[in-house]
DNA sequence: GTCTATACACCGATAGAC
DNA sequence: GTCTATCGGTGTATAGAC
């Protein structure tokens, strides 16, 4: 069933909407991001924004809800030939670039007011497990194979492959502007699995 | 020459506020840190604080500069002995250690609006331009012992250790409950040098 | 130097016309 | 559903009495 004109439009507008919160995001983060902000990037007025979301809080739960959805489609593309040690790689090595392309890193630990609201959205909670699951999985598959350390609790694993992709050194590396993007993601995602002892 | 009792009075009541910023800033980050918040914590009034600091920002600034010099003190007071990859190690984790005991990480990646404070802060950007040299000299030393990869970039390696040192994985393994602090800060430092790999 | 009181600006959210 | 206008609340910083 095909959607109505007004629909398409309307959905058309909520993606841009979350396209200009993602930048914002990334570029001021939660608390410092205003609802003004916003309806400046996108160019509306900032009543309107309301009748698209609730609050600045769902707002920016829509935008990290779109991202995880984008981040689980990755996963799920990527061939079954793929060692389980290399679907982590590749999946780091993914979120990573798309930062470098100016999207918002998966954890938002740059605001404690805002971790606590989406701990609260029942929507972006469900996503965020079905990821933390799946990461597990591989985590476990790829211990098992021997690729990655037995004696590692998998949460650790996990959380330090989620904080890596969003590490600020990837910022500090890229405006010393001494490596290019390929070489300054390559470093990221060996030191992070090889460790720097070499 | 001995500092008048009024002058110690001072210090005392300035060190006071800065254990109070340092909470805050734990807790809530400096966005969300409010004037109001830190004067209550300290039980003086808000008109106070501006006696002591000029600003917001200049109070974050003087709460990390006493933390970096912290720091440079820990590395100044180590062995000579010590191997330099042991030095590293003994830094991060004595970093790690702190936040625990409820301290603010060193890089407020947390805030554009305080790193760009902080970066026309000329004092503290003297302490961290020290601190970034003594650690830049000691992954010199430990790549030309062949404990740290030779291939890295020092900045690759320090900036990973930096990051680290902040990294969210703390905070998310203690809340899980399932370690104690000693386990935390092992599982981290030994990630950190060691790779996932094992 | 500490307090209370306040100036001034900004932000999230809403109201109401079209 | 988009706009303009505005409310209520809060935050930084300052003024002025003591």
């Amino acid at each position: 069933m095909r959607l109505s004109f007004q629909k398409q439009q309307f959905a058309v507008r909520e993606d841009a909407i979350l396209d200009a919160v993602n930048v914002l995001l990334a570029k001021k983060g939660f608390d410092l991001m205003t609802m003004d902000d916003v309806a400046a990037e996108v160019g509306i007025a900032k009543g309107s924004l309301y009748k698209h979301f609730a609050s600045k809080e769902s707002l920016a739960a829509a935008a990290l809800c779109r991202m995880t959805r984008d981040t689980l489609a990755v996963l799920a593309e990527m061939s079954p030939d793929l060692a389980p040690i290399d679907k982590l790689k590749a999946t780091l090595r993914w979120a990573l670039e798309r930062r470098l392309k100016g999207a918002v890193p998966h954890l938002p630990s740059t605001s404690v007011a805002l971790q606590r609201s989406l701990m609260l959205n029942l929507g972006y909670v469900r996503l965020i497990m079905k990821l933390n699951a799946e990461l597990k999985q591989l985590v476990i598959a790829a211990q098992n194979e021997g690729s990655l350390d037995r004696t590692l609790p998998h949460e650790v694993i996990v959380y330090t492959i989620y904080a890596r992709s969003c590490d600020p050194t990837l910022e500090y590396l890229r405006t010393s502007g001494r490596y290019d993007d390929a070489q300054t993601v390559d470093y990221l995602v060996r030191t992070c699995f090889e460790g720097l002892n070499g």
